[in-house]
DNA sequence: GTCTATATGTGGATAGAC
DNA sequence: GTCTATCCACATATAGAC
């Protein structure tokens, strides 16, 4: 029974939601407190507990209501690559961006802005804890996607192709990071972020790239063993 | 510095170095307590205090006694290139192979795998204290590996550059960090962690071949307005 | 140099009033 | 449903004995 006089027509458990997003994505799980995520969204620490039970449900209340749209659209779009390829192979640029894209067009708003942030520490928080939330919600995915990518490069060999979905993924979780790594480094030139759709293509030329390239033949169970130069 | 078969040949110093540098790399510095550490290292909290002064003092300890011979063996490498190419652009795969090479091929030795997770894990940590040792650790080599991959790259514009320099990270970051993400989407194919050396030409296989993508024509300020498909 | 003991602060969780 | 007050575990840092 929502007041219609309340200045705030958020609930305290939508409050506590969003602001506990914004401060896990700038700070991490393990330093921002229930005491500061209370204090900034105007509830008390019984809140929290009476909503989410524990500090760890809570971050997986988060992520449970971020990633079930993200999860359907990336499946959706990697269904549909599927289907249009048959039995052939999937084109490798359009696997990553059924993956990709749904993520990095998130950034196109503030919100999944910081949920982008968010997503991207967690995903290498060596916290157990962390760990369990992120895998859990997104392992089924990604491996929809893993499947799918294999398929579209049978030029492969496994030890290869295993190495580029790490660079993939890191690749991924960097540029969502935005963590103002490089920013330091480069002069004043422009960052694209304003324009997701550029910033998504500028990916998949990179990416399509990589996995497209020829493997240097080296020293391998059966193989040469001179590397080429 | 000597051998670590001697049991208590160590140090008290030396001991908490390389248990709290393990520790570090498992579990985050923000989940490690200086209790956990000396209780490990057989040694007691004064003596942290005694020798590093505060947490944070040793953790800057750690990166210290282990960058400055990655560092050197960068710029070492990387000045070398600079020399071959004299006034021309230096080739992409092997600016690239100078940065990343020795981070990579640290994974070769037990500790120096465990640095190499440490290492990927601060560097991603949202922690100012974390990302103000890191970077202050790196910027020196970082800056120099940009000026120079930027001087091979003259094909590229800068928001171009700007983003592959983030993927170059991320992918560097990733697979250094060896998180387990990937092994789980995978099934029981080889990992080529053993041999670092072919770990490092997959690398550069995938890196250069992204950086040498011609950028897709799309809509940027002067540009045309309708993105080729 | 190495220890015990402790000062001082902060964390998550919860009981119970309203 | 929302709050106050509190419990208890654990963190860093340090004082002072030996």
């Amino acid at each position: 029974m929502p007041a219609n006089s309340a200045p705030d027509s958020t609930s305290t458990r939508d409050r506590i939601l969003s602001v506990a997003e914004r401060l896990f994505a700038e700070r991490g799980y393990n330093k921002v407190s229930l005491r500061s995520i209370t204090a900034a969204a105007e509830a008390n620490m019984a809140a929290v507990h009476y909503y989410f039970r524990t500090k760890e449900a809570l971050l997986r209340a988060i992520f449970e209501a971020r990633t079930a749209p993200l999860t359907a659209e990336r499946q959706r779009l990697l269904h549909a690559v599927l289907e249009r390829s048959g039995d052939s192979p999937p084109p490798v640029r359009e696997v990553l961006a059924a993956f990709i894209g749904p993520g990095i067009r998130l950034a196109s708003t503030p919100s999944g802005a910081i949920f982008n942030q968010l997503s991207a520490i967690c995903s290498v928080d060596p916290d157990p804890t962390v760990r369990s939330i992120v895998f859990a919600v997104h392992d089924d995915v990604a491996q929809l996607f893993v499947d799918a990518l294999r398929r579209a490069c049978p030029h492969l060999d496994a030890a290869t192709f295993f190495l580029r979905v790490q660079c993939i993924f890191g690749s991924m979780m960097y540029v969502r990071a935005n963590n103002g790594r490089v920013d330091r480094l480069m002069p004043l030139e422009a960052q694209p972020r304003d324009d997701v759709d550029t910033l998504l293509e500028m990916m998949l030329d990179f990416l399509t790239a990589g996995m497209a390239a020829q493997p240097t033949p080296t020293a391998r169970p059966g193989g040469p063993s001179k590397a080429a130069q």
